[in-house]
DNA sequence: GAAGAATTTTGGACTGGAAACAAAAAAGTG
DNA sequence: CACTTTTTTGTTTCCAGTCCAAAATTCTTC
């Protein structure tokens, strides 16, 4: 039962001020939302129903439709955790006066860990992304807004090409860490992450540097 | 009941030399396919159950899956079609002397054409390519090998670097049209396919040519 | 072309995700 | 405590997809 990575963290503290029915509907999402992940990490995102977890957290199937609305957005709320950590990460490196492009790279680098880390977590959560339908893409995008650290940090270095916006190069690096990741674990799962996403960020930088 | 497309061509020509049952599969086929196809874009892909094609193509619904284990490999042939079609314009305009570069841009430029046009069935049909379950994705991206019409422009050019390989900048920039195309469904539908693709493959090839 | 073998179709049963909804339970309020 | 509002529950429904056994079709051989 000990997992390799260490159980995420609750999303929401209680507070003192809420009410105790406001108070319960955030215990009762964390509840959810723990044992989901740990169901999702033992026994894998597919094997895992909807009503296994509304059962081992205690609450009707239909309660837990009421608190996710579809299983995948359970895997958004860590996301959005993983995301933050990567900002915190390059937080701490800013304080410790890395430049941008290091930032870049220590970003990229960070994110081939956590990539080869939750191998089984990660392309159900990358699919979401890219989900046809465009609100749950948009979920997805707003959970976990990759683009959002990375833009910063190009709008530092100076050596970005000014014929395309930052945003959209922002979001083309974002894309190529989908991309690649997905790529990664559906045909090339033994390589080390970090080879693949090293070779797309050069690739895909070169071309938005300045000639 | 016109159609903006013309009906899909069918898959395979009978032939003199199949048995009875050979030939009846491929009608079978062809019939499910046409129908399936068709309702996809009256109805929408979301809309058309199973049993509707089924019950459209006078075959049971345990048939269908029989034809098709599920609904998206209907899709695949159809972009197995878009694809080879792709490749026949440019091999015409091979014919007509145009150099790779050039080629790689009109390839490009009929690529947002048609996905332009098929704008409602190009992000179920790209969704597919991506697909956590690696059968899946191998057997779209089987269907649709964009890359492999790509390399062989890239071998032409001379202009590519050499640090990372042929295959790997193709299916980079089969990839960025890809999310390019699933980006533009679903946050900018309004905007031209066409200028969204233009400013992605611009970005990408700069990143692909020698410095 | 009839008999028997092989293959395919059919339709029903079943599982799981997701939506919808009415009834029950719990929490909030005066 | 009584009354209102919110939430949970459990059931129904729909759809994708799997499985299976019985029926139908095609093939093979005599």
């Amino acid at each position: 039962m000990t997992l390799s990575t260490p159980a995420p963290k609750p999303l929401l503290q209680d507070d003192l001020k809420l009410s105790l029915r406001e108070r319960q509907k955030i215990r009762r999402r964390n509840r959810i939302y723990q044992v989901a992940i740990q169901l999702f990490k033992e026994n894998g995102f597919d094997k895992t129903t909807a009503t296994d977890i509304a059962r081992t957290a205690h609450v009707s199937r239909g309660t837990f439709f009421n608190y996710y609305p579809y299983k995948e957005a359970v895997l958004l709320d860590y996301g959005a955790y993983i995301v933050s950590n990567l900002h915190d990460v390059i937080e701490e490196r800013r304080q410790e006066g890395l430049d941008a492009a290091a930032m870049l790279e220590e970003l990229w680098l960070e994110l081939a860990r956590v990539t080869q880390e939750e191998r089984d977590l990660i392309p159900p959560l990358t699919y979401e992304l890219i989900n046809p339908d465009p609100i749950r893409a948009k979920a997805a995008y707003e959970a976990m807004p990759l683009a959002k650290i990375i833009e910063p940090l190009l709008r530092e270095t100076h050596r970005i090409r000014d014929d395309v916006s930052i945003e959209r190069i922002a979001a083309t690096i974002a894309y190529t860490y989908l991309m690649t990741a997905l790529r990664w674990s559906a045909f090339h799962p033994n390589r080390p992450a970090k080879d693949e996403l090293k070779k797309a960020l050069t690739l895909v930088l070169d071309g938005a540097y300045k000639r």
